[in-house]
DNA sequence: CACTCAAATAACAACGTTGTTATTATTGTA
DNA sequence: TACAATAATAACAACGTTGTTATTTGAGTG
């Protein structure tokens, strides 16, 4: 069924190691001759055989993505971006959905170069690989594989930071941390540290926690905020979706951003353009992230030696959703 | 690098051929013999070579999702039973979120044995594959493969017929239908007719269009709806997402479900239990699709003639937010 | 103890491709 | 016109595996 090599060697009269130069466009056969089998191949609807490829020359072109629990949505824009990324390095991404170590030998039989593995759950003992991995996530030290991670900590210091400095001394962070989700521990340590070095004030309404990820909560947690009569100036949101649930609130509330309060988002995502009012963020990049993983990739599958862990630093990105703070409470 | 069958005729001092054969468990090799080949195998980690396997056997034992647009969640739950129920059949699955027709042409040089194509745009013209697909999502009569389809109309007719023979009367959707899908439109169409079969009355608050699938969408709408003194008996809601909004917009006005409303909603989702309420739903169950889908596979893959289009049917699953209505309105 | 017959194992071809080596065709030069 | 030197193409081995065929080993029999 598969129309091979041979088969266009012989429609276009010539021995079948010819027909793989000059699909391989190799300066050793002449043009003419490589205009006609390549019209050939593309007549016959040729598609080379990756098993047969691969097998000789140990390599498949194909980067593995272990991706656990597709259903959680936190990790698809970055697949996608990956994917792009990669695709324009001619690498080909296949995805498994299986746990890391299926998944880690599954595609090892495939022989991929590479593999990537998103580390959700702290993955017990490391499966054997003769594939290089990087993970992303969790960078534990004793990990196996070198890790590339985003320093939340250091995002949520950085947005303290911002708005310490144009004059918030009320500031509340709102996120989820029922999970026992480091990542989301992460966070808040960020915020604890950030407020104890600015010596700004922490009360119970600093933190609120809120009982999942989904917009509603955020909307929920700001409405409650709002009737309070001393509530922030300024207000830190945990994730996107949060967000544009604290957005909901405050402009039902009839509260303008950034007048009344200023709102920083911690986020990933690329644009944030299904917003009426493009929010002011902190994190990294998606763009940062999968430039840095392919990078790891290219050097892992050229045997070279990376460091064992990469924390990317976050970026902060002011908009019309953060604004200086000089009214309201007593200054010094 | 990796171990090869080789190596393992090798340490084991027996023929290449005969390592094949033990890991295969064939009868041509005595039973001890066998067992030291196995063993041997497991201390080296012996992984087989899919590429060298395929090139030989012509089946991967694999099956390739095309899966362009990961990042709506949509089908998340779908490929994640997908795999599971392939995995039972001793196939691996492999996800490429490319280009329908980029994605084919992969497959294709990896040999999979079929494909599962998610057909969300109405792909253009067909990708030319050597490898049998089959696509899941609008089933139009001129597609160049098997398609199976769930029946969204026959759904939310069933929601209907079910309402009006427990003596509702007066029954609302609510739906997103803003962006021109076809599949929501199906939904709505279905939602009409079976109300001018059963002859119930159609009025401005019968169908709620809603902008976006979120929760917080539906929230909006139900509350809207309670507001007026003629609420309906009963909701049909078009997605779980908006069902989410549309119990808590119940619960804060006070009104109980289902005394006051009940409440049905289109859902494929397996369980439905992170709400309070365990709700009524119609649609067809995840575990229908999976099972139809990889029947076909296997159908395909023997090269067993398919039916062209299959429309799978919906079940309706009445729970406690369902009651029969027999006050409020005057009955005949 | 030779001799058949089956059991066990070994050897080999094939899968489709690539890289290397061998052969043939084509040019340029004396 | 003969002879290198080079360009173009062909032939072949190898990759790791499986299935088929060939060989060896070990019983069982007269």
């Amino acid at each position: 069924m598969g129309v091979t090599i041979k088969d266009i060697a012989k429609a276009a009269e010539v021995s079948y190691s010819t027909v793989s130069k000059a699909l391989r466009d190799s300066p050793l056969v002449k043009e003419p001759t490589k205009q006609k089998i390549i019209k050939i191949a593309h007549q016959l609807g040729y598609q080379p055989n990756v098993a047969a490829r691969s097998l000789v020359s140990k390599k498949s072109q194909t980067i593995g993505v272990v991706w656990p629990t597709i259903e959680r949505v936190t990790h698809s824009a970055l697949v996608t971006g990956l994917n792009k990324q990669l695709e324009e390095l001619s690498y080909t991404t296949l995805i498994s959905i299986n746990e890391m170590e299926d998944a880690i030998n599954t595609f090892n039989r495939y022989q991929v170069d590479a593999i990537v593995a998103f580390n959700e759950k702290n993955s017990r003992e490391p499966a054997k690989s003769t594939v290089p991995i990087v993970t992303y996530g969790i960078a534990h030290e004793d990990s196996p594989f070198p890790t590339v991670d985003v320093n939340r900590k250091q995002a949520i210091q950085t947005a303290v930071d911002h708005l310490a400095r144009t004059g918030h001394r009320s500031i509340s962070y709102i996120g989820d941390m029922v999970q026992e989700d480091h990542l989301q521990e992460e966070k808040v340590e960020g915020f604890r540290q950030a407020i104890k070095d600015y010596d700004l004030e922490l009360n119970s309404t600093s933190i609120i926690k809120v009982n999942d990820l989904a917009s509603y909560d955020g909307y929920e947690a700001m409405k409650e905020l709002l009737k309070k009569t001393d509530h922030p100036s300024a207000v830190i949101s945990g994730s996107h979706d949060l967000s544009k649930g604290i957005l909901r609130a405050i402009q039902e509330a009839g509260r303008s951003i950034p007048e009344d309060i200023s709102i920083i988002s911690y986020d990933n995502i690329p644009a944030t353009e299904d917003l009426e009012l493009p929010l002011s963020t902190v994190g990294v990049p998606l763009s940062t992230i999968t430039e840095k993983l392919s990078e790891i990739l290219i050097a892992l599958i050229n045997e070279e030696t990376v460091e064992q862990s990469i924390y990317l630093k976050p970026e902060l990105n002011i908009t019309q959703s953060c604004k200086a703070w000089n009214g309201g409470e007593t200054n010094e």
